[in-house]
DNA sequence: TTGTACGCGTTATCAC
DNA sequence: GTGATAACGCGTACAA
């Protein structure tokens, strides 16, 4: 382990250059002759010499480090896109840096500007709550990238992901098996993605020639005790289904264990199917059928997308369809 | 919205100040007079000034910014005791640095290289895999917290939990509820706090006059699967046990799947424990009588004690204790 | 109390 | 191709 701060003057001077050769030579700036090249590769070797991003970025005005918003940095659902992020960064030489907006617009317009003050060379935002002008704003600013949206914009790329296809997937599974009476657990009303989820499990009933029961559509907030609360209240109210859509995995699970507290087992009394497929739905009991999103996978395209954007090429924006993960939550209706 | 790059140089300028003066009423490094002081307070409000932590750093050797060593970012586990941190640091003005180290030494050196190249004024690691000797080293350095293990440094803050304590008190209530044949799941043993919690289980053992079954003792690797297949193993090798402390939450989650699939009720025919109390354990099916861990509190507290060491000030230390928080995953045993 | 001058480690712009 | 030289924006001795 190199002990401490070797500079690239010393560097240079160590190989008999100037510390511009050896800038050069670090950021292929320019054609240096193949002797300065080996002598100065040889020092950084010797003297272990790492290159100081601090003073890189002052003189560059490049920081190499991203601003990443998400939400909440405990999200059950982000984390794997974070782990995504991080490996693709990071094998480019850039660093993420994370920060929680925690489901507020202010708060996540503070994150932007400490990024910002921070001199990130990019930003992506993970389904923010900010608006397409703000983000289309930023965008003129640094490069952007942004999940959970349709948005286009010069230095701006977007990232969705068919939430409408994934519920009517889910549903049809559902519809498929004999099912007639379905209860939907939405999300976050004022989530983009919960309203076409909702959307999808409606198309799917539309097609199949079937009529959605108001009564059985309700509201929960994307957390466990969303799930259950809503659950509880259909039983209280004594309404009648056989199957249950949530509109994410995390009120599967309240839903689940609702179920079971008022001694409905899943799937023989009620079928249950979540959405997102999270890491512990597989572990579930019983293990969930749920829509599969490419959470690590969308990480890593938002990545790629901002190194693209950065490098000024144009980004892949393709991202793999809804997928449905039938498990052990779902069976067929008996009485419909 | 400022939107142009304001420099401390333009704020002097307006106020009739020298640079300087500027950068020491920010600092609050020397006493400037009042009338000057609103000069510049005034500049800096109406030109929307905002220091360059990146430039900041490059003069001040600080960058307000905090490396924090993680294993991964995506871990139920940790993921709240990130969340205490970035709250902590935040409300301070320093932001973390997140990175993984994947429970491999090597990679972890190498974040820690990583993250001492961006010049990070202090590290914090959570359980990491580093030897105590090389953590010195790195104290030595800079400030450095540790989790999960017990160090005395100077310059080194630890900060570790009572894991014996904590599965010793799981396991009395186990052997309180009757419970004599009591399967052990371990985790990674390479881990200091696995070997404490197993420690802890035979201590409890020892201290009731009960005997620990050898056969009874599996391992697993702190993952669902592992737990499972523990489980697996037992009950193919036609082990008798009325109940199992799992020494992480994760292999609760596992065992109690393999309990599912073979046919034994929990905790009707085996009482199971967990160990952490992730966020999910009061949601699954039955909700899992376990350990709490203070996890957010001990972001807090790493966080704190970072900050008390960079003020060059006595850190707090002080961890709540362990404590079991009982669910619907124990219950009396029937036979034995 | 306040200002001047220099340095932090690199990159960028010129000349050569 | 290569080397001076000047920024980059701020902290800090040192002097006043």
């Amino acid at each position: 382990m190199a002990s401490r701060t070797v500079t690239l003057e010393q560097v240079a001077r160590h190989a008999g250059v100037s510390p511009s050769t050896v800038s050069r030579i670090l950021n292929g700036t320019a054609v240096v002759s193949d002797d300065k090249k080996q002598a100065v590769e040889d020092a950084i070797r010797t003297l272990g010499f790492v290159p100081n991003p601090v003073a890189r970025g002052l003189a560059g005005g490049r920081t190499l480090s991203i601003g990443v918003v998400t939400q909440a940095i405990d999200s059950p659902f982000y984390g794997a896109a974070l782990r995504g992020i991080e490996d693709t960064l990071g094998a480019a030489g850039y660093s993420p840096l994370f920060v929680s907006g925690h489901w507020n617009a202010d708060e996540e317009a503070r994150c932007i500007d400490v990024l910002r003050a921070r001199r990130v060379d990019g930003l992506i935002v993970l389904t923010g709550r900010l608006s397409d002008a703000a983000l289309r704003a930023l965008a003129r600013q640094l490069p952007v990238v942004v999940t959970g949206r349709s948005l286009k914009a010069p230095g701006l790329l977007s990232l969705d992901f068919d939430n409408a296809l994934g519920a009517r997937i889910a549903t049809e599974h559902l519809l498929g098996l004999g099912h007639r009476s379905i209860a939907f657990i939405g999300g976050d009303p004022l989530h983009p993605d919960s309203r076409e989820r909702e959307a999808g499990f409606r198309a799917a009933f539309t097609d199949a020639g079937v009529t959605v029961d108001p009564m059985l559509m309700t509201v929960g907030d994307y957390q466990e005790a969303g799930g259950r609360q809503a659950i509880e209240r259909l039983l209280d109210a004594r309404r009648r289904f056989s199957a249950v859509f949530a509109a994410n995995d995390q009120m599967a699970f309240g839903a689940a264990l609702a179920l079971h507290r008022r001694g409905l087992r899943v799937p023989q009394d009620v079928s249950l199917v979540g959405f997102d497929d999270l890491a512990s739905a597989s572990y579930s009991i019983p293990p969930l059928t749920t829509v599969h999103q490419p959470v690590m996978d969308l990480g890593r395209a938002a990545a790629a997308g901002m190194l693209a954007l950065l490098a000024g090429s144009k980004p892949d924006t393709a991202l793999p369809p809804p997928q449905l993960v039938v498990r052990e939550s779902t069976a067929s209706a008996v009485g419909g």
